[in-house]
DNA sequence: CATGAATGAGCATTCATTCAT
DNA sequence: TATGAATGAATGCTCATTCAT
């Protein structure tokens, strides 16, 4: 009688913002209980759905926390790509990637890495999450790796091996993310003297 | 007429022997299932011992990982702060020094940050095991802090601040370690490179 | 369009309905086993239910037995208050008193008491259980306090303090349920004979 | 070389010692910690001996506690019964009586109690303990019995079935004993107002 | 598709009892 | 005989997952 063609996509969306809803509330459960200490009943309860109902959108708690890892991880990456591969002049560039780098840690990829790492080397290979893990890890140096390399051609960064410029930057980043995450205010700019050390070091000269 | 002393020396070595081998256990099978997989009935299967015993050395399953971690950082802190206060000239000692975390990281570090941080930031004041986790981080950076201002004093270090110093040097190492313990090898001698960007950065000149 | 409100009806009536089943089977498994031998697995057994849903009723052991014996005391006072507050003459209302605690003791008082009174004087103040059993004694001494008060105007009591009275009462009652309940049969009727003690004692005259 | 004989006497008293020191530290810990709180533990670590130690002494936890029991109530049932069987003239013989009755109810009855009866009617026959318990009501109740008698023949109690009267005795007892036990005080003198209810019940006249 | 009650394996912890020294 | 470490079954409770309505 009539097309069967209208209705499916409202259908569809509703059921996307759904899932999204579901997401959204398990990111808030973890920010406030911790990962470990997530329920399925919580997210449900966060979220104003059934427990059951959960289970409609995702096979299991652990995809659900895989998916929201994977949401934020692209959310994430896309934002740094966009900007390494941006107009930016060269040494805005690097201090503004290491900004994000920066921001991006204080804020979500402690979950990333509270998802897929026991801290600590590494989830070893065959653990769950394990792949994961790896994948992101190997997302993000590709897109470092390049800021990188523009930074040898252009920027004034030392030739040769970028790998382990790579972990400097991330190793740099890191440290001072979980610094001001836990409270230590030092008195100086974090994002500033990143750069400034993974540029130059500390010694004098 | 006879001190029943000569017997329980046995006893308390032996009861003492059999303290280190659940701990012992209890460190094998948090590196191969995980801080968080850890189960008393693991640890006591590893051990050799049936469940009830575990209880009769550790109050608490708890305890037991506490006391594991002090064990761990103990011994740890104990060989830095020997290095630090030694009477290796400078150059040397920044390098030493740096070998040491670096090794370390790579093998216990990991487990004492997995047993008090859910990684991300920190854990929540309060939260159990975040007391402990900051006087860690505390006595770590005296011991680095008095290293490096060593270094500004004679080893050619910036003058100045040196929190951000304390930050980078534990930021590099952890993130080389963290490489190597997921099996990147990129060609290079990660403690030398730590040491290397850590005084004069990644840019040319 | 249409509201949502038909069903939950029966879901609630259904899980009331549970509930009631695991609080009767918790009473069942109390008069077989005593009280301190309950398990919530005999009881989940008893009630046919997984040891889990248990818990989706009960927050714990604990405010399932508590809960259990809200609901007998609650019967049980009402019943008393009631007759007490009744329009019956007097000798007739004291033995219809006399009558019920009589059959209550030996039902479900004893569980009760059970379940609270760590048989002996009194459960230390601080113990768990020790507040509620001494409202509920509280609760007991109020309405027979009231039905002899009655009694002092109207039925032949003696004036004065009816403290001893109201112990009297209760110590007669239950000593002569308890004989009932452990299967003494003295040939004589327990509740007039309680009665005739009470108002007249044991001597001649 | 010499007799055996002058030894093993020693040995003896010895073993009985540390027999009765266990059974008083049980004891000291059912007052401190109720009946149902008492481990083995507690009672070796009281009576300043190994776990194992008891197991010489009591071939179960159950047995040391009825051990226990026995004790006391043998104790208590000697009392009475020298009491009943003594020279007391009548009216003075049974409020003695009835104030060692109610003494000991304060003191150890409640522990006698505790051990054998979950409150309430009886243990059901086959319960372990309910034996035992009915052979301690049994031995009570043949002692009353007998002072009972004698007031009917010399003290002014009525003929006719002595077993109501036994059950009130102890039911008037039981209940003062309880309240002062719970720390009710109304401002007369139990044992006084137990005898003088028991004589002549609550109704003017 | 949404619901939420039911499930049951899994976990930390306790404690009576045994046994080698 | 005394010791106390070792045992392991038992208990209260949690939580991911299923399924009838």
């Amino acid at each position: 009688m009539s097309e069967p063609a209208p209705h499916p996509p409202r259908r569809e969306r509703e059921r996307l913002r759904h899932r999204q809803e579901i997401l959204d509330a398990a990111l808030r459960v973890c920010a406030t209980r911790g990962v470990e200490g997530v329920t399925v009943e919580h997210v449900a309860r966060e979220a104003e759905f059934a427990v059951g109902s959960i289970y409609r959108h995702f096979r299991s708690k652990d995809e659900l926390l895989k998916e929201l890892v994977a949401v934020l991880a692209d959310r994430y990456f896309q934002e740094l790509d966009a900007l390494v591969c941006g107009p930016l002049p060269y040494p805005e560039k690097l201090q503004a990637a290491v900004n994000l780098l920066y921001d991006r840690h204080v804020e979500s990829l402690p979950l990333i890495a509270a998802l897929y790492a026991a801290p600590g080397p590494m989830p070893a290979p065959g653990t769950p999450g394990a792949e994961e893990l790896r994948a992101l890890r190997q997302r993000q140096w590709a897109i470092l790796d390049k800021l990188l390399a523009e930074g040898q051609a252009l920027g004034g960064l030392a030739p040769g091996n970028r790998a382990p410029m790579v972990l400097a930057l991330t190793g740099l980043v890191t440290s001072f993310a979980r610094a001001e995450g836990s409270g230590l205010d030092y008195g100086g700019d974090p994002a500033a003297d990143v750069l400034a050390i993974f540029l130059s070091g500390c010694s004098t000269s």
